[in-house]
DNA sequence: GTTCCATTTGACAACGTTGTCATAAATGGT
DNA sequence: ACCATTTATGACAACGTTGTCAAATGGAAC
């Protein structure tokens, strides 16, 4: 077993371990352990067994490359499917990401996550063994785990991280203005003539939530409006965080004219809630979202909102990381993207 | 030039061109295609064109495979995000396949399709030379193009197919009980006392909207209504065919007191258009959707809908195609999911 | 203890590409 | 016209697996 272990660590230095590395930390021909691999007949159960220990012990994962040029096979399934016109904020990540390595020449692996997971650092490690992608494209809030780019940075893996709370100097970063445009919003409002602004804030463990709340607070301050605590709710991004905030704040008994939501979802749980309680909307509760997710302009009254280009973005990760990883030299300057304000019938002056 | 052209057909026959067989169609050794396809310096002009010329001829894909266990790089990138709790019809498409591929150690590779384009089955011709994906998940439209079906029998690639207008008998199917859900909605709203009952029908190249429809006209056959062509117009499965709909039947002098449309972005677009008319809704006009997505239970009032388990067919259509490919026996016999109607508030008694 | 057969194991080629290094051809300076 | 240098091309190994086929092993029947 010392020898074993000593075989592993010297092959272990020079990448990933191989089938002759299992081979003979097991003591058997590499077409045995192909064949426990790929749960062929005809192993003996102490060979087998004596092969899947040493598997175990090595981490092994079978190279798919060498697989499917091998067998005939290529272990893939492809999905065709018709592109969606509307689709949800991931599903953009999504097309920006696929357009940008059809056209690129690479394939796109996905893996989604759960949250929360134990452990998104020990899924990121499966995902990449298992894989071998060349690099990754990170959205919030994955992106945000430092336990993830440490890991990413450890394996050498190159990475590009889209909204990234704290985008770091030695990686491609694409960021837009968030704070920028949720000023603008906050501005706007006042403008209409409100001065008690609700806020919905984001899911904590995005870095958009920060910035969106920051925006808003500079609004209100460059418009020497008060800020009251009691209008800001915490919320997670999700339709039923924008109602709970919205039952609170409506409660009030110096309720707010209008109410800002860190996204759509949450907006539209806010509309949701203030129908239950039967306000007019926007006459006596004026309200905005941030994303310009379809749903936004499918509600009504449609809502006020802030248009990220998403697809551009993860467009712009995607090729910037290809660009990387074809060895040229790219500018690790995070870029900026610009929002755009939608004005919408959700929102009116007072 | 003959000779290349025998040579060419003499390759052909067995599997994709290889590197060896641009090599001696153009006269040059192997690296020298190389360096043409990745783009490597030296290589004089002429010997470019020659090269370029005979992989266009032969309509050479380099194999990806042995690319990446040659060379380091895998070309491929990997997308990590956060699963989202709501997610549109695509969406849970995906979500289903990637488990299904998770979960049987095989990879997804996706193919957005932008309809309507000249040649899908072109399309899907260049993603399966390009991919040498082992088999194929086809979701509606797709999988009802003839074009497709054939190409994909002649290229001998298994393929499973979601929801197809007229099931193979040859090829996995996965369906729902799509006819009998729509009946059972018709049914609800007659008992609900309605009679005057507006219809929106889906997009004419989905499958699911000729079942939809056909439920409908059943639920009002069974119950003795008289069907009125006015009260049916043709939606194309977006939110704006749906107001244009709306706006046709809400004008009509006798107006129908429910609108059941074939899915939930056209329901959502119904009630857009209820409001503009400044309509109280379910009071004044009651409406139903179809699909249960995150829209549906969003919109307020939050619509009646059914729930298709989409997110379970898609894996199922997933794993019994890798099953095929594994050379298991796999029942072609289709496969059929129960709906589930889900009464919410935006449809009353009349 | 043989013999025979079924089971288990292993040696080695093949898969199609890229990387390395050697060599051939073109170019330029004398 | 020659050599030195740069540029262009090719021969061949390597990548890590599976498929093929031959060899070794084990057990049952005699």
């Amino acid at each position: 077993m010392t020898v074993t272990t000593k075989a592993v660590a010297e092959k272990t230095q020079k990448g990933n371990p191989t089938i002759f590395d299992v081979a003979s930390a097991a003591g058997v021909s590499i077409k045995t352990v192909s064949r426990v691999v790929n749960n062929e007949p005809n192993v003996r159960a102490k060979t087998r067994e004596k092969v899947l220990a040493a598997i175990q012990e090595l981490h092994y994962q079978p190279n798919s490359a060498a697989r499917g040029l091998s067998g005939k096979r290529s272990y893939t399934i492809g999905l065709v499917y018709e592109n969606p016109h509307e689709f949800s904020y991931v599903g953009d990540v999504l097309n920006g990401a696929i357009e940008a390595c059809e056209s690129e020449g690479y394939a796109l692996l996905l893996r989604p996550i759960t949250l929360p997971t134990d452990s998104i650092a020990e899924s990121v490690r499966q995902f990449v063994t298992q894989t071998r992608v060349d690099g990754l494209v990170l959205p919030a809030p994955i992106c945000d785990s430092e336990e993830v780019l440490g890991l990413l940075e450890e394996l050498d893996i190159p990475f590009a991280t889209l909204s990234p709370k704290n985008p770091r100097s030695h990686a491609i970063s694409i960021l837009c203005e968030e704070e920028q445009a949720s000023f603008e919003l906050t501005e706007y409002v006042i403008k209409q003539g409100h001065s008690r602004i609700g806020f919905v804030k984001g899911h904590p463990d995005h870095g958009a939530s920060k910035k969106r709340y920051k925006g808003y607070r500079r609004g209100l301050k460059t418009n020497r409006i008060k800020h009251d605590a009691g209008l800001v709710c915490q919320g997670y991004f999700d339709f039923n965080s924008g109602r709970r905030a919205a039952k609170k704040q409506l409660a009030l008994a110096d309720r707010p004219t209008v109410i800002l939501s860190s996204n759509d979802d949450m907006a539209a749980g806010v509309l949701f809630e203030a129908r239950e309680s039967g306000l007019q909307v926007p006459e006596d509760l004026s309200i905005v979202g941030f994303d310009d997710t379809p749903l936004a302009s499918h509600l009504w009254p449609p809502l006020t909102t802030v248009r990220q280009p998403i697809r551009r973005m993860a467009g712009s990760a995607t090729r910037l990381l290809i660009q990387k990883l074809r060895g040229g030299e790219v500018i690790d300057l995070p870029e900026l993207f610009h929002c755009e304000v939608i004005i919408r019938g959700s929102t009116t002056h007072l």
